[in-house]
RNA sequence: GGGCGAAUACCAGAGUGGCCAAAUGGGGCAGACUGUAAAUCUGCUGGUUUAUACCUUCGGUGGUUCGAAUCCAUCUUCGCCCA
């Protein structure tokens, strides 16, 4: 993998840049939907690409571990052939799911023992075993298993913790160098830079992780409930660190707002479940604020979903017809949200690169920021 | 014409003397959701600007009772059966 770095805007350390795989281009800065178990929810392929315009999606380890399964994975000969998406694809570790699954895993230093919360089976993940799964599914980009600690996570727990996210980073990388693709292609192996809300340990994390000299690196254990502006915070003092020349991934954010917060600190990418799992909540994000389609007023409101949208769905489709597709619990609501919240995230992270390129990223985005943010 | 049964909040439907402003489900309204155990979850849903408070409600009217959605009489409407 290979990144240029091509703009810097002149006030802000907003970036903007081209990261190649053997999947193809990605333009930066990025946003990348999620599609946990091989699948971006609601959306196909044909969609993704020809209306959302992604570049590249997220699998999770965690899932496609437990189902199908690596040796399904490595027989249909990686995800790429299982799914159908030729582009890139960036898989989590499964650190996030010992987080999010905390009530029925235990962490030791080998690594992480959990419960599948699809029929209550024990497992074991070690920094290596995430690798050589990793391995099996294929992905471009690879992440390191971690440890995401709550927001709220007090200093002892949070140095405790990222001693063991440090431990395994190592762990993880040596099986990544001393292992090989499955099929052809390169891969590559992302750390992740803990530490919580305490910038000591975030700029420890981040020396630690620069010091790897990995393609890209990460941010994580971010929007995991402590506020907005101790995030922003956190992802300069770690940005002030991290090498200018790779790519800087921010993990699990966010709203709109967060994603240009982030792009303004010198973020390259960025994933979130918000315009998928929101969207399938009836929730719409769009350039002039945000909707709630279950609302009342929008019964008998028939303009275009977003007139000036980047989607055919937002001229097809008027507001009154996507509210009586949710409040009738139509398949066809979550599929229209999903494909509406997507372009526009797509949207919005190609404007924001189009105004880094142009030298104007701060005025515009100083400008975008209360409209993204307006409820409707 | 006769007999039987039923009428409860937006809908359906419990409740059959006080703990009933009235279960439950649906519907409605609002909120939450950030590396997806989420097409999920939470609240509200008679009125009174706050309420362990008061007021108005269980087809209509009139009774019995300290007290009625619940008992009695009668009327109305609907359903079923007999003619």
């Amino acid at each position: 993998m290979e990144f240029e770095l091509q703009a810097t805007d002149p006030s802000s350390n907003a970036r903007a840049g081209l990261i190649t795989t053997d999947h193809g281009t990605i333009a930066t800065p990025i946003f990348m939907p999620v599609g946990t178990v091989g699948s971006v929810k609601a959306v196909h392929m044909r969609e993704l690409k020809e209306d959302i315009k992604a570049q590249i999606i997220l699998g999770n380890t965690y899932h496609l571990y437990l189902r199908p399964g690596t040796d399904i994975l490595k027989q249909a000969g990686g995800l790429h052939k299982f799914n159908g998406w030729d582009r890139p694809i960036l898989t989590d570790s499964g650190g996030f799911q010992v987080f999010s699954l905390s009530a029925n895993r235990k962490l030791k230093e080998e690594g992480a023992y959990f419960r599948s919360h699809i029929d209550g089976s024990k497992h074991l993940f070690t920094p290596e075993g995430v690798v050589d799964i990793q391995r099996a599914i294929g992905a471009d980009i690879m992440m390191a298993l971690d440890e995401c600690p709550s927001g709220k996570a007090d200093y002892d727990y949070a140095k405790q913790s990222l001693g063991l996210t440090t431990r395994w980073l190592k762990r993880g990388w040596k099986r990544f160098n001393e292992t090989e693709g499955l099929y052809g292609y390169r891969q590559t192996f992302f750390p992740i830079v803990q530490g919580c809300t305490y910038p000591d340990l975030r700029r420890q994390a981040a020396m630690e992780v620069a010091e790897l000299g990995a393609d890209g690196n990460a941010i994580g254990g971010l929007a995991v409930g402590e506020p907005a502006e101790v995030m922003y915070d956190m992802i300069e003092v770690v940005n002030e660190i991290l090498p200018k020349d790779r790519p800087r991934y921010l993990m699990g954010v966010g709203t709109p707002a967060n994603i240009l917060e982030a792009i303004e600190r010198g973020v390259d990418m960025m994933d979130c479940v918000m315009p998928t799992r929101n969207g399938r909540n009836g929730m719409l994000f769009t350039a002039h604020g945000i909707m709630n389609m279950r609302n009342k007023k929008w019964a008998d409101d028939f303009s275009p979903l977003q007139e000036d949208g980047p989607s055919y769905v937002d001229h097809v489709y008027s507001k009154a017809y996507v509210r009586h597709l949710f409040v009738a619990q139509e398949i066809l609501a979550m599929q229209i949200a999903s494909i509406h919240n997507l372009a526009f995230y797509l949207w919005l992270v190609g404007e924001a690169r189009r105004h880094i390129l142009a030298g104007d990223f701060k005025p515009w985005k100083d400008g975008m920021m209360e409209r993204v943010t307006r409820r409707l």
